[in-house]
DNA sequence: GAGCCGTGGTC
DNA sequence: TGACCAAGGCT
């Protein structure tokens, strides 16, 4: 749920979540379309199918434990580089570096003395980490979270708040001067009105909406443009978040 | 490695 | 108002 999603939004799915299916085993009883259902509007609904097929390889080859191992984490749907050592690190308190988007932005400043961090790196992320980890597992575990913490609460992409940061004396970013970002600049976000994507968004929300099968005539409904309509109920279709029945459209069962 | 994938909040 | 950003991962 976290990936790409702020931690604000998320607390409260999560919790509803926990409560239904309080085990990898409890969420592989249902059929898939129920947690993309469940997802509701936190976004990238592909999330919620891998996040099932996650708990079904779980049930199926941990016998409902998550593993623990890194590379077995990684094995399971969904689960990338971040997730696997967020998992190791904070759920089992193994010794791993762990790099989102926050560590990764407190690292360029107080470390490198950038603005902002170059484009994401796995091997120059996970090195720049390893580097500052503490050799204990619980210092190791808490300086993970902490660094992560500190760049979502204080070190933000927009406007920092180095008056309060607990490591201001330590930052090579203020010793610097707060020096301008010079490198290039991050690909802009393609804008989501009007696109491919919207008209993924309106038809996942109306197969949400009803156990019933959605009609074309409905789906038609959603949006004017046949082409970008046919284009994304396609592409629903091959990511298996959209099944076609003889009666219309429904979310995987 | 680039492109794609939702939704909503902030400035 | 619109660009930017958010505990990434997969093809």
């Amino acid at each position: 749920m976290l990936q790409q999603t702020p931690v604000i939004r998320v607390i409260p799915r999560l919790e509803e979540w926990l409560e239904r299916w309080p085990t990898p085993a409890a969420l592989a009883a249902v059929p898939p379309g129920e947690a993309v259902r469940a997802w509701a509007t936190l976004g990238y609904p592909r999330r919620a199918l891998w996040l099932h097929s996650a708990a079904v390889e779980i049930t199926e080859r941990h016998g409902g434990v998550v593993p623990e191992d890194v590379d077995a984490l990684l094995a399971l749907t969904g689960i990338g580089d971040y997730t696997a050592r967020a998992v190791a690190a904070f759920a089992y308190g193994h010794r791993h570096p762990v790099v989102d988007t926050n560590t990764r932005r407190v690292i360029a400043r107080a470390v490198g003395g950038q603005a902002e961090p170059a484009p994401p790196s796995r091997g120059r992320d996970l090195a720049a980490m390893s580097l500052l980890l503490p050799e204990g597992r619980d210092e190791s575990a808490a300086f993970n979270a902490a660094i992560m913490e500190l760049g979502a609460l204080v070190c933000t992409a927009r406007k920092p708040g180095c008056e309060v940061c607990p490591i201001r004396n330590e930052c090579a970013w203020r010793a610097a001067g707060y020096p301008a970002h010079t490198g290039a600049r991050k690909a802009v976000q393609k804008k989501f009105e009007g696109s491919d994507r919207q008209v993924r968004g309106l038809i996942m929300a109306e197969l949400r909406a009803t156990r019933h099968p959605v009609t074309d005539a409905e789906v038609d409904g959603l949006w004017p443009d046949a082409a970008q309509r046919g284009r994304a109920l396609d592409g629903l279709l091959v990511d298996g978040l959209a099944v076609r029945t003889p009666g219309g459209y429904t979310l995987p069962h």
